[in-house]
DNA sequence: CTCGCTTACCTAGAGGTATTAAGTATTTGC
DNA sequence: GCAAATACTTAATACCTCTAGGTAAGCGAG
């Protein structure tokens, strides 16, 4: 009996292929090891428990988005910064619905701190360099930026935008000029 | 063997506490049948499937959600009813993170479009009208309301702000600011 | 009141997933 | 070419979902 060559990276990456085929949810140990022709318990040597392998899936996912976002990001400022990392952002997680939901699972704080986590945050502070916000007005920036790429995407996933003729491109535009302008002019606190 | 007397609603609304106690994900048939001290057959004389039993759970926390906000939002207008809103909200998904993550599935279109979610959109609509956006830039800002919203709360209950030393309940303030200042102002395409 | 219908609930069982324990086979390093 | 490490196996437990078929409790009509 000829052996399958299962390591935890091939694990992960052929979780992260069915996360987008079948969505994450059914993401199984039984049919990772079915796709490797394996039997279940074989799994267990390369990862710890289900979790694990969800935890890697996320990882995978979320250091593949920063890579896509840093590439999209490159020799851009301001605005033109702004929509590249919005469109990487959300074209990631139209090609990739599987990993892109992976990417949302709460992962443990020491790993999510260390790991592909901290590079998003680094990123999007990057994209507020032309905006020129101090502390703490810049983090406060970073997280509405994040909440509304994220609450898009994510609205638009579900399906939330799929009653109503005005196409969900246009509106996405719209935000991001909103976004913009709101960056150029942020507001003092309690207006 | 008297009866336990579990019906379709009794059984979403336990559903819905066992949501807030376990997490959505472990809502089960059987940890419901548990509750009620039945065995899991039984409770398929009043649900259809385990599916089914999650979208009355969703259905319930949209329905408790569109009341929270409606009532938030009585007798305010413009950035008054914008916190109003925003405040029933964030604060319907922390005492209840069991039902909102029920909230966010997927449901079929058209108990999604006859229900709650419609009452949703309307009132997201109810808080622009002191701002006079006409169409489509109304339906943009909705969608702008919304995935801001949306996105703030899931990002923090996935813990995604906890790593950092700035006040949650601030940069939610400032997002308000942020998103106010925008309506007020909003932005012609392409600025 | 009791007969019979409806409905709540049960037992039995099949099929899927997660996981551990303990053993066999295969590869690798000396 | 052998010993140690490791890949993979079967066996077994536990839980969850769901179907089929049966029992019993409550209810309306005679």
């Amino acid at each position: 009996m000829a052996r399958a060559g299962v390591t935890a990276e091939r694990l992960t990456q052929a979780a992260a292929e069915l996360a987008d085929e079948v969505g994450f949810e059914n993401v199984t140990v039984s049919a990772l090891a079915r796709r490797f022709g394996v039997t279940d318990p074989s799994l267990y040597s390369h990862i710890k428990n289900a979790q694990d392998l969800r935890m890697r899936l996320a990882a995978l996912a979320l250091t593949e988005l920063a890579d896509r976002v840093a590439a999209a990001l490159a020799g851009r400022a301001g605005k033109d910064a702004l929509a590249a990392f919005a469109g990487a952002y959300r074209d990631y997680a139209k090609e990739h619905p599987g990993r892109y939901a992976a990417a949302q699972i709460e992962l443990d704080p020491e790993s999510a701190a260390a790991g592909p986590a901290r590079r998003h945050a680094e990123m999007t502070r990057a994209i507020l360099r032309a905006y020129e916000l101090q502390e703490p007005d810049q983090t406060d920036a970073v997280r509405l930026l994040h909440s509304t790429f994220h609450g898009y995407v994510s609205l638009e996933r579900a399906g939330g935008f799929s009653h109503h003729p005005r196409d969900a491109d246009a509106s996405w535009s719209r935000a991001l000029d909103a976004l913009d302008s709101v960056l150029r002019n942020w507001p003092p606190a309690d207006v």
